[in-house]
DNA sequence: TTGACATATGAACAGATGTTCATATATTGG
DNA sequence: CCAATATATGAACATCTGTTCATATGTCAA
């Protein structure tokens, strides 16, 4: 990987960025969040736990899924503590974790009306 | 697809998340910002740009990346609107596009330092 | 115990993603 | 004009991701 130091333009800003960098498992921690939201169907998981607590049949039917593909999405979103779950009998429920989750997609919602969006992906 | 609409448990609940669901294209873009962010690379990039204006130069340098590695990310945050550049004679100019992005980021980090994390990815 | 149901999991496959390398474009000074 | 510099882009490639299908686990009722 090409370091490219020996070409550094403005050298003040650059620390100036560089000692703002978090440690590098906060950045894994965080892009593991975002990587995590940054899938329609998990996000779609999390806006229906938005509303209320969801079994995985309900989950299932809300988005239009399998519900194999449902427990699967809904693993990684426990994983990432981003839902919590209860059992009761062989049903199991799900709920949004905190509310940073839902914080963080209203923020991003104000930012997604501010532009024109056009999709790229 | 297994819609999975003949066993609804909770048809109620199906009824009122499915409600709040976004549109489609809303859905999409959020998903896509939540996607852009969700690369170590990039996410590097913005907490970089949440400092101060770098050029492609001294963002390669920061986050340790060749430098059309920089540009590639750096097309796909500008597509995004996440980020705006301007130009300076041979030299652009990187900055974060809005607040909503560093906002989005900081909600983050209070859910990462909310519970003991274990990555996953 | 047996059968029905709710959920979870593993393997496999197609499609997407990020980097690299080579090359292109654009701007400035000589 | 030409050479040097800063940035951008396209193709190729290895890796990762999400779904499906088949199967497993766990719970309840009869």
């Amino acid at each position: 990987m090409d370091v490219c130091q020996e070409k550094i333009i403005h050298a003040e800003q650059v620390r100036i960025a560089s000692d703002l960098l978090p440690k590098p498992h906060i950045l894994g921690a965080l892009a593991d969040i975002f990587k995590t939201l940054g899938d329609q169907t998990r996000l779609k998981i999390v806006f229906a736990l938005s509303a209320c607590e969801l079994c995985v049949c309900d989950i299932a039917a809300v988005c239009n899924l399998s519900e194999s593909a449902a427990s699967h999405q809904l693993k990684i979103l426990r994983m990432l503590k981003i839902v919590k779950f209860r059992k009761e009998g062989k049903i199991v429920y799900y709920r949004l974790a905190d509310e940073h989750v839902s914080s963080i997609i209203k923020q991003s919602i104000d930012h997604v009306s501010e532009y024109k969006y056009v999709t790229m992906f």
